[in-house]
This record gives structure tokens, sequence and C-alpha cells, in this order.
RNA sequence: GGGCCGUUAGCUCAAUUGGCAGAGCAGGGGACUCUUAAUCCCAAGGUUGAAGGUUCGAUUCCUUCACGGCCCA
């Protein structure tokens, strides 16, 4: 029977100081506490995979080194039990006396919760069923010097989830899984994208004029340039002189950065798709989304009984959800006051523009119904700087956003590229800024003259990746699929 | 920006009408060679988010603040 050594006599409360008290006696008896590698590990997912079939009671002779996190521990004394996490799951571990000897037996039952191991050990069935490896040698990789989350519940508390991610990842395999899960919806966009002959670009993030959206931007500084430069609100404007280049079908997928307030479906950066297809319009883009989103959704294999993507998806037109959803006809009210009086007291309309009460009504009365998802098109050309005006509607443009669960998972057009037009569209905005409207962009004569070039006919389209993660998954806010929220100090 | 709710041991959670702040897990000491939310014995662990107020007495009631969640704008 090993003779166990007391910690740390007259420290026995306090946490921290015991596990670093294991520390020290670790490097006192010559062991590296946090060694430098630990070559030719198999994922314990591996070792399940080639012995799932393993009858109970069976010992083998298949021997593997696993590493990961200690989990939990059963048991002391001549004989105990461990379970092992790594990323791909969990491996029960026995550790027996008579293999180990006292020594390393002593040594193993010191490990903490939480410590990294590396286990070469024997796989073998228990008698109850469960897989375990029999310790043969281990051999600890990093000391870990705080409690892990309670190995039960996990860590619950929804502000420290966000704040200690890496805490929320060791105890809650869900979340673990969710991010994977949102990895796996990235690596299908760029498939599908890449399959179609699109070219993956990087446009500048720091940009000395902001546009393409409406928003305010973060601002910060460059030192030698002695200027202040702007963090990217959107990547379109950029993208577009890729078209005018010839680059044909391009696509970018990061992140853009709006200085608004915070909500379940709003963080201060986000990570957006937006691709553009010369000789494409609006039409191809929204058969292009439906594709491209089904294509998701089978790889990751949502599965909500009330929401599907399979395609075709529902198609109609923003009047139209408009006028259904709240009895206002915005074509029958193309200007302020005529707008305002239709919409009486269902909205508040003072210091609202045409456009934004427009927008208003969408947000209010369409949006939060269209859980399925559904193609809007034809939006008003006030509300579409950016929009080719319609072929066949005056007053129109060629544009659709793509609702579900409640949310704007995209927005797309026929790209306006006819230069001059550009140009008149900017200046009407801004002679509609001078009526309080302080999210819109300056003008940006760079992307004007790259127009004045020659862009081919284009259809582009923006897709919000956490909120398409969001729709995957069924989680309400945002702050469940982004890694590391936006969180007050 | 407004309303409501929450914040108690490292973690997960209790605490009656305002009356000694508790449990499980983790951690410490001990027993245990097929356990698996292991079990058993012993001991320990608290600025009840912060600051003020009411009260003989506040986790509990009131005010302000911080952070978070939900709903609304």
């Amino acid at each position: 029977m090993p003779a166990r050594r007391a910690v740390l006599p007259g420290m026995s409360d306090d946490l921290l100081a015991v596990r670093r008290a294991k520390l020290e006696r670790l490097r006192a008896d010559g062991i590296d506490p946090f060694p430098h590698a630990y070559p030719g590990v198999t994922p314990i997912g591996g070792v399940r995979a080639a012995h799932a079939e393993l009858a109970p009671g069976t010992n083998t002779d298949s021997s593997y080194r696993v590493a990961g996190r200690l989990h939990a521990r059963r048991g002391q004394g001549r004989m105990a039990f461990l379970d092992l996490d790594d990323r791909s799951g969990r491996l029960q571990l026995q550790a027996k006396l008579d293999v180990l000897g006292a020594a390393r037996m002593e040594r193993l039952l010191e490990l903490d919760l939480g410590d990294l191991v590396g286990v070469d050990g024997t796989v073998f069935m228990s008698r109850r069923g469960e897989l375990s490896v029999r310790v043969d040698d281990f051999t600890v990789l990093a000391k870990s010097l705080r409690p892990p989350p309670e190995k039960h519940h996990g860590l619950q508390d929804v502000e420290q989830r966000f704040r200690r991610r890496e805490l929320d990842l060791i105890g809650n395999p869900e979340a673990r899984e969710l991010f994977v899960l949102r990895a796996r919806v990235i690596t299908a966009v760029r498939a599908a994208l890449d399959a179609d002959g699109f070219v993956e670009v990087e446009t500048p993030v720091l940009q000395p004029l902001y546009g393409g959206g409406m928003a305010r931007p973060f601002v910060t500084h460059h030192n030698a340039l002695g200027r202040d430069l702007y963090l990217r609100i959107a990547t379109e404007l950029y993208l577009k002189r890729l078209i005018v280049g010839g680059l044909e079908r391009v696509y970018e997928l990061g992140k853009d950065f709006r200085n608004e307030g915070v909500s379940f479906k709003h963080n201060p950066e986000f990570t957006v798709l937006e691709w553009y297809e010369a000789y494409a319009d609006v039409y191809d883009a929204a058969d292009r989304l439906e594709a491209l989103v089904g294509a998701v959704a089978r790889a990751v294999g949502h599965a909500d009984p009330d929401v599907s993507f399979t395609e075709p998806w529902r198609r109609t037109t923003l009047a139209g959800a408009i006028l259904e959803a709240s009895g206002v006809d915005i074509l029958a009210h193309r200007d302020r006051p005529s707008l305002v009086t239709a919409i009486g007291d269902r909205l508040a309309t003072a210091d609202r523009n045409w456009p934004q009460l427009v927008d208003d009504l969408l947000s209010k009365f369409v949006e939060p119904e269209l859980q399925q998802p559904t193609l809007l098109f034809d939006y008003p050309v006030e509300l579409s700087p950016l929009a080719k005006d319609h072929r066949e509607h005056p007053g129109l443009t060629e544009r659709f956003e793509m609702f579900a669960y409640g949310m704007e998972l995209a927005n797309a057009f026929t790209e306006l590229n006819d230069p001059d037009v550009q140009r008149e569209r900017f200046e009407a905005q801004l002679r509609f800024e001078q009526g309080g409207d302080d999210e819109t962009p300056p003008l940006d004569e760079g992307f004007l003259l790259a127009l004045e070039q020659g862009m081919p006919p284009t259809g582009g389209l923006g897709l919000g990746i956490d909120r398409l993660v969001m729709a995957m998954t069924g989680k309400r806010s945002i702050r469940e699929v982004v890694l590391f929220p936006a969180m007050r100090d």
C-alpha cells in the first residue's frame, strides 16, 4: 500500500495553494510539470471506434497513447478509475497498484481534476461494459493550477460562460460541439463557392473611408500615416472593384464592425460572407443562396421539425409582405406625410424619414413572422442605394432580403453599375443625411472611379454567418454562437 | 433608453413571515483491486455582487450603483 504524503498541512483549505504545492512537489521530484510535447497521441474517438463491439469483461492487447484533461476520479488506494476528456470524447482509465507500482500509483492519485495527462495503456472492456484503458504509464502534460467547472453540471452561469469561454468549453461538451458545428458551416460555405469557381479574396479591414452599408463605424488611428482609419462596416465596395478588375466571381468571408448597441442578434464585430458574380443578377443570387444554405443545412444535419431550409423557399415582395402583415401599402404612399398618415398610431413616426418608416414596418410587422426561409424582393430605391433599378417596376430595385427564424440572414441585389446613377444615389443619400440620418457613409470617389472603368452586370449577396449558425443550431442569442462576444468591463 | 428578473463556498444550488448562512460536487485527512453522478468516516471551506438606509436583528425590506439575462423601444 502506498504511503500518502500530506500535501500541505495547514493550507488544506486553500484550493489554489494545494495545487501550487503539488506543482512544486513535481519539480522537487525532478518531473517537469510542463513538458514540451507528447507525440503519437490517438484521439479518444479513434480508440472508441476501433473497439466498439468489445464484449464486457474482455481484455485486449491493443495499446494506445491518449492525452487529455482529467475529468473525474473514482476509488483510491490499490485501484482507481479516472475519466479523461479530449475533443473527441471521454475515456475511462484504470490505474492499478500492481501494474504501476507504489511510487507511480501515488503520483497518479495526486493528480488534480483538470490536469492535462498523457497515458500509454491497454484497451479492455470492463465487466459493466465501459470501454477502458489500463494505465501502463502516464505523463503529466500540464499542471492545472485552478479548479475545473463542476463535473456534472458544467459551467452554468451565463456571464461566466461568455467571459471565460475556455471554462465553458472544458465543462460543457455541447459548447465544444456547437463551435465545431460552426466551423463545419463555414467549411460548407467555402466548399460550395469554391466548387462554383469563386475566388476567395481579402480586402482591407482598415479603410480610409467606410461604405457599403448604413452603420456607424469604429474609428482608429494609424500613427505612421498620421491619419484616422475606419474599421470596415461591409466588404461590398472593394469586392465590386475586383469585379471591375475581371476576377468575375469573388467572395470574402470575414469580420465587419458596426459601432452600435449589442442585442441578442447584434455583436459589434460579426462574420459576414459577401459574394459577387459577374454576368448574373439578383435572381441568380437567390438561386445560389437557396442552394448554398440548403447544402449547409444538409452538411450540418439541421433538423428542426418546424423550419426547413430545403429548396425552394417562399418568394414574395417586400411591399406585399408589409401590406399583408400591417395593412399599409407603402407603394401607394411614396412620400413621408402620406405614409405617416397611413401608419397612424401603429408606429412612432416622429423623426423618421420615408425609408426608415418602411424599414420600421418591416422590422415590426413582417420580420418576426418569417420563421420559414423567405425571400422578399423589390425594395424601394430609397432603401437600396447600391442596387440596380428594377427592369419592370419604376421606383423599385432588383433586391431581396432573406429571412428565417424571425431574423434577416441575407441581402442581395443586381448591382448598380452605372457610375452616374450611383453618384446620384450617393448624393441623394447625403441630402437625406441633412435630415438627421447620421448613419449615411461618406461619398467614395475611389469606388465611383472604378465603376467608370466599367463593371459587368453583377449579382451580389451578403450573408450573416453568425445568424446562419444561430439558425442551424436553434440558438436565440448571437452570443451563444460567437466564441468571445463583446461584454461590458 | 425603459420594465422585470438574477448575482449566496472554487463549481452547481438551498435558506419558511426579517431571527445562529446550508447541501452536493471539487479540495484536505483516512478506508476501499471492476468503479462509473462510486461508497463510507473525519475535518475544513462565506465581505450572501458593491455602497448606503430601515431595524434590537437584513441573504431576506428600501435606495443607488455594477454586471448579466429576458421583454419592450
